[in-house]
DNA sequence: GCTAGAACGTA
DNA sequence: CGTACGTTCTAGCT
């Protein structure tokens, strides 16, 4: 209830806080039937909601923008200079906005010659002074300047609109070291580019607050410039300009003059009739259930039973858990036996399940329906288990929210999982495949429930009395985050889904549980070899350079090479001159000296101890390396490995090799198997391009290099040099990639004029590459995204971008989606294909490693010629491509010996 | 203890 | 000024 105390003023910044949820939503799940995008308008309405059940406040305002224009345009012309045109979905969407907040008896304000935030620091104020409690909330750093100990800011996560982050004075002194008053001197010193209010160069928050800190004020700062040593220091002095007019600028108005003051925005009740008239135009059933409620109206049959039901279940909390055990549990599970039939139309008739672990095994299980949620305790050997089990293992259809871990957990328990019908997070991941975006539950039910997930962390808004939901509460919101992921799943996405990603899952738990075989002995007289290397090589390049340094740091190397040694400046990095290999090697050739070689034996040595130290730290009691494969590690489809990465174990130097030797055939298996694609990506290019030459190349059953060097620089297959096939192999790999002309003279050391002129004479012979690859960036600008043969896709934002570097950097990415990902896609049906194999044919063999275009097995005793048969058969016809998959088969006691 | 940047291993 | 990754180290902050 509102604190009679106190009354609460809440006032928001429409326009911001809309933009952020046009952005976090996508705008093409939102949209009604006349084609009206409304996702800025739900996902504000959404988090409102959120916020006045949240807040409780008395008084509420919502500020908008008039225009881009502004008494700080007139100061500044450049002002917010750099935003770029505002996207026409937004556009429609702010009127709609304001009708809806209208209907909901909310006020808003705008203000020619203002911003919104200045009304707000107005009302703030205001509200301070009437006695009221304040909440801003604005997607504006701005705004960080208004909180003090009346005035909190409520600030949008990066992600998600209903993720607010509280910021009172303790927060802000916490997050940036300041008081909130003194923000502004920091955003004037930093500067803000998405204003486009340059700061002071090299001056980031750390240098900015520790002036603040030493000097007490910006004025004191500005005075004191003189005494400010080293770059930054003359920064300050040649930018001061720079600070005094961001400083004029950041800085709220707090006495514009406005229509209402806070006592006038006492918030109204909702004219019904208005909400349903607008809500039913924008076809949001959910909300406007929400928003009655909320209001104290039912919702009725209007809106349709279904959409009732499911605005009451979105509208409360998950169903309270009930323990079952035994006859209930098994009674229970008996009745949830949907068909994957059911399952796969709607997969709410799938049972969600949610098991938590400590050290990846299980503690608890969670269940969930739409409207009901069983906890089951898991202490092992205590219980009856016998009819969960049995239901685990059978087909019903069940959802895993991150499924590979809990199969992992409940496998180690000795419970089989089949009947995976859908997993949220590679969902989610297929729809978004960034390699490193945020796919927790938490993050996941915020953008795709607009909710927030109920727990107990004080930034949040959701109050600490609220449950903190345990394996069952979360099975319930992975359920409807499942729902919610299905309605925007296409056809050939989901397809991507149930017949790639789920099967490859469950071998890819397979894997991680069997682990691969390495010797620690052989690891640490490896790498005590290699450390005493290193200190040899360390102790005579001292001897050189005549002073001890930090070989493993680039700065230090820079003083040495630059300063000391006075080489020719290298390639720009943004902290100085590059140190790497390949800057290292120009410096070899135009000024010999023993130090550089000494220190790349160096580098080779520690980088590969590293290597070791990683993998033999890895070696668990079974003497085995358990990886674990990251399926939505990728954006294009490939899968990674981490802890350790097994995926980037040394191959090309002898030294390197050593390391592979220690990778051995596991206790009571023949050898090791190892299978390998040759040349995939260069064999999908030349399906997807359908360019004869290439074709022919492939069929012809010569050396590619040497077949596609003949054609280049016309001489017979025979004649093609070395040096000739070098370079056509560099430019072929090359090509997949979207290398430039300057990219290759560089790799192959040639002049630019000599790069170009061979790709000139590739594509003269191989024209249908360069069409192809010209069409999928064309066809991916049309489209927004590219596609694999089986339907994978790849979102694209910046290739219509005007900004060069962002753009040509996704049409390079653009270019190389859909032959990375087709041959991700290969790999993954041929892993399938072989599990099922092995399953069928009861062989003992085991799948270890996958390394994008290589397998590795433990063959068990007596089926080499089964396995090798099996898996030859299985990856050269997981596609039918227009040019044969070819793959080499590789035995040996150990990696390195079976590589050949 | 955290993060960014550089470097470098793989396909 | 070549795609996709993960790990480790330093340096500079706390």
């Amino acid at each position: 209830m509102p604190d009679k105390e106190q009354p609460t003023l809440l006032v928001i910044d429409g326009h911001s806080l809309a933009f952020r949820a046009f952005y976090a939503l996508p705008v093409d799940s939102f949209q009604t039937r006349d084609g009206q995008h409304t996702n800025a308008i739900h996902g504000f309405l959404a988090m409102l909601i959120n916020l006045l059940k949240a807040e409780k406040p008395t008084h509420l305002a919502v500020a908008f923008d008039i225009s881009r224009h502004s008494f700080r345009t007139r100061e500044y012309p450049d002002y917010k200079g750099t935003r770029g045109e505002t996207p026409s979905e937004f556009i429609g969407q702010v009127p709609l906005l304001q009708e809806c907040l209208h209907a909901l008896g909310i006020t808003t304000i705008e203000k020619e010659d203002f911003e919104a935030d200045d009304i707000l620091a107005t009302l703030a104020r205001q509200g301070v002074e009437e006695g009221f409690k304040v909440y801003v909330v604005s997607g504006d750093r701005d705004a960080i300047q208004l909180v003090n100990d009346k005035v909190t800011l409520l600030y949008p996560s990066r992600q998600g609109v209903s993720d607010l982050t509280r910021y009172d004075e303790a927060k802000v002194q916490e997050r940036y070291g300041i008081r909130p008053e003194q923000y502004p001197d920091i955003a004037a010193l930093v500067g803000e580019t998405s204003d486009n209010l340059p700061g002071v160069p090299k001056v980031g928050e750390k240098t900015a607050v520790k002036w603040l800190n030493q000097f007490g004020t910006l004025d004191a700062i500005l005075e004191h410039r003189d005494e400010i040593p080293g770059v930054v220091g003359n920064n300050l002095r040649e930018h001061v300009d720079n600070v005094v007019r961001n400083r004029k600028l950041n800085r709220l108005l707090t006495d514009v003059e406005l229509p209402v003051g806070p006592a006038d925005l006492l918030r109204a009740p909702a004219d019904e009739q208005q909400v349903r008239d607008v809500f039913a135009r924008l076809e949001f059933r959910t909300l406007l259930d929400r928003v009655l409620k909320l209001e104290g109206i039912a919702g009725d049959s209007e809106v349709g039973q279904a959409a009732a039901a499911e605005a009451a279940a979105k509208a409360e909390n998950a169903p309270v858990p009930v323990t079952l055990l035994d006859e209930e549990l098994a009674g229970w599970l008996a009745r949830h036996t949907a068909t994957a039939a059911e399952a796969a139309a709607d997969i709410t008739k799938a049972v969600s399940v949610q098991v938590e672990t400590i050290d990846g095994y299980p503690v608890a299980v969670g269940l969930a329906t739409l409207h009901e949620t069983i906890f089951l305790p898991w202490t092992q050997g205590s219980r009856d288990y016998a009819p969960f089990e049995a239901w685990l293992a059978s087909d019903t259809p069940k959802t895993f929210f991150d499924a590979k871990r809990q199969i992992k957990a409940l496998r180690t328990a000795g419970l089989a999982v089949s009947g995976l019908a859908f997993d949220p997070v590679i969902a989610a991941w297929l729809l978004k495949p960034d390699s490193s975006a945020d796919r927790s539950l938490e993050k996941l039910v915020d953008r795709h429930l607009l909710e927030i997930l109920p727990k107990s962390d004080p930034n949040q808004l959701v109050p600490e009395d609220d449950t903190v939901v345990g394996p069952a509460g979360e099975a319930w919101y992975a359920l409807r985050v499942a729902r919610a992921l299905t309605a925007q799943l296409d056809e050939r996405t989901l397809r991507v889904l149930t017949e790639i990603e789920l099967p490859t899952l469950m071998v890819l738990a397979e894997m991680e549980l069997t682990g691969v075989t390495v010797s620690h002995p052989e690891l640490t007289a490896l790498s005590d070899e290699l450390g005493a290397s290193a200190t040899a090589i360390a102790t005579e390049a001292f001897g050189i350079i005549g002073r001890e340094v930090n070989l493993g740091s680039p700065k230090q190397i820079q003083e040495v090479l630059f300063d000391q040694l006075d080489m020719p400046k290298t390639r720009a990095t943004k902290t100085g001159y590059s140190t790497d290999a390949g800057a290292l090697a120009d410096l070899q050739a135009s000024n010999p000296h023993p130090f550089l070689g000494l220190l790349l034996a160096h580098r080779d040595a520690t980088k590969l101890r590293q290597i070791i130290e990683s993998v033999d730290k890895a070696i668990a009691g079974d003497g085995r390396v358990h990886t674990t494969y990251v399926q939505t590690g990728s954006s294009t489809g490939r899968i990674s490995s981490t802890d350790p990465n097994l995926q980037n174990i040394p191959v090309r130097t002898e030294e390197g090799r050593r390391i592979r030797h220690a990778f051995r055939v596991g206790e009571g298996y023949e050898c090791l198997l190892t299978a390998d694609y040759s040349q995939i990506e260069m064999r999908i290019m030349a399906h997807l391009s359908g360019d004869q030459g290439l074709i022919d190349a492939f069929h012809s059953g010569e050396d590619l290099h040497r077949f596609v060097g003949s054609r280049i620089f016309s001489v017979d297959p025979a004649d093609v040099t070395p040096n000739m096939r070098t370079k056509v192999k560099a430019m072929s790999y090359g090509l997949a990639y979207g290398l430039s002309a300057f990219g290759l003279s560089k790799q192959l050391r040639i002049e630019t004029a000599e790069a170009k002129q061979l790709m000139t004479d590739y594509f003269e012979r191989f024209g249908g590459v360069r069409d192809y690859l010209r069409n999928v960036v064309v066809q991916a600008k049309v489209d927004g995204y590219t596609e694999t043969i089986f339907g994978r896709r790849r979102p694209f934002a910046n290739l219509n971008s005007a900004n060069r570097v962002l753009r040509d950097n996704d049409e390079r990415a653009a270019l190389n989606a859909p032959i990375q990902g087709t041959a991700a896609d290969i790999i993954k049906i041929a892993m399938i294909d072989i599990a099922a194999d092995l399953a069928a044919q009861g062989l003992a063999s085991k799948l270890l490693l996958q390394v994008h275009d290589e397998l590795v097995f433990d063959v068990a005793p007596g089926e080499w010629d089964a396995l090798a048969a099996l898996v030859t058969a299985r990856m050269s016809t997981a596609a039918t491509l227009s040019v044969p998959l070819e793959v080499q088969i590789g035995r040996g006691e150990n990696w390195n010996e079976a590589a050949h």
